[in-house]
DNA sequence: CTAGTTTGCGTCAATTTGACGCTTAGCGTA
DNA sequence: TACGCTAAGCGTCAAATTGACGCAAACTAG
């Protein structure tokens, strides 16, 4: 009788020792806006059979950590970030997606305001920057799969949640939120109609200032809450 | 310098034998429909701390087998099960969610339209029986959060798919599809409201047959497709 | 002071939603 | 057989929401 049909869940006694595991990892799609396009993070593998290509930022989880922490620490190393928003995606356990062993991956989404707060400085990718979500490169393991789950979670949550606060400065227009939305979800938006929508949730608070352009001034407004919940939920 | 950060996943090389890591399991919250009340399968435990304590059926994941997999694995060995439907929650990564070892948990969903068809006659658990969801017994490990989860999910899902075929036998009258909706929603529904929205969706396809009963017999309907898929999702 | 551009508010019809009334069909019983 | 009971099934109406669009206000550049 094997191990497991003795125990529900693993304990730490000898007999687990002979029997191979998957191992559990955590990896990142980390979007920004920047200059009207949607980004995303990738990292430049150096070794293993995927070496030389990308793949978001990620790794093993270790014993201790949660799956939250263990997405943490990974972009902490990979591209020195803290404090940004990250949220649980799915997990990929198909036991092809690494040639190498089998792995379950657990994906996570992750914005930030501000492309320019990575730094690519870890030893442990031979580079790391921010690619155009429409072009991005040949993706190692099953990358690409879980870019797609991530730019769907994206554009939902968009519809329902503040979950854009994530996406943009402490202050902005409403035009820059417009084309936040227009960007992401990658079709036009009725200005008037998308106010009135915004305006309905109630997330915004009007600030004193004005920013001043070019042209006829644009109020400042703010989030109400910066941390994401959904609206009108049933 | 640790082994995750000279390589981006794992690798069966020698050095990883020597780190633990965190193991995977999988764990079902299945749901069925019995007597106008939502239940859902618990099995007893008979090993580890928490012996004795009621559970969702699940285990640790092989190498080699995708969740899926494994999630079916369990459930045919607690309660001989097959052909469910099976969808992915949400991975619970706590390491103190089991005290006896650091296991990440995925969590799943599963529903079927017929609790009889569940056997409980596996030695690996003591018991295993169907619990009216509203009156849960104390669970192990952090499995509350899980059924949570899973209710949440179960709700959501009948709003905007036709998941509740999974519940439902292959026919049934239309106040029978109302009246599970109404159970697992908790809430009263409006009748002709319901028939209006549900009709507008176009998933339901009118049988020949009648349902004789003590009163005005009622219009049989299946669905026209039993695979789960979202209605008018943007 | 004028032309050009962006901001911001408002209107209107079409559609959707929520609340509810009424008829129909079959059963049981007098 | 006819009457009452109950569930099934269809329809109506007002309120709320959505989509399409017009237009004036505010500011800069020349």
């Amino acid at each position: 009788m094997a191990v497991e049909t003795l125990q529900h869940q693993a304990s730490m006694d000898a007999r687990d020792a002979e029997v191979a595991r998957p191992k559990v990892a955590v990896d990142t799609v980390l979007f920004a806006i920047e200059g009207e396009r949607l980004k995303c993070y990738l990292v430049q593998l150096t070794a293993g059979a995927a070496a030389g290509k990308w793949a978001f930022p990620g790794g093993l989880v270790r014993v201790g950590e949660t799956l939250d922490e263990a997405a943490r620490r990974e972009l902490e190393d990979a591209a020195s970030l803290r404090d940004l928003y990250l949220e649980q995606l799915f997990s990929f356990g198909d036991p092809s997606r690494d040639p190498g062993a089998h792995v379950v991956s657990v994906g996570y989404l992750g914005l930030i305001d501000d492309a320019g707060a990575a730094i690519s400085r870890s030893r442990k990718y031979a580079a790391g920057r921010w690619f155009e979500v429409a072009r991005l490169p040949a993706l190692a393991y099953d990358h690409s799969i879980i870019a797609e789950y991530a730019l769907r979670r994206l554009k939902s949550k968009l519809e329902y949640t503040n979950i854009a606060c994530n996406l943009l400065p402490p202050t902005f227009s409403f035009a820059e939120l417009e084309e936040l939305y227009a960007t992401v979800l990658e079709r036009p938006l009725d200005r008037r109609n998308f106010r009135r929508r915004i305006m309905a949730m109630g997330l915004l608070k009007r600030l004193p200032g004005k920013r001043r352009g070019a042209h006829r001034p644009a109020a400042l407004y703010a989030f109400r809450q910066r941390s994401v919940q959904a609206i009108e939920m049933l």
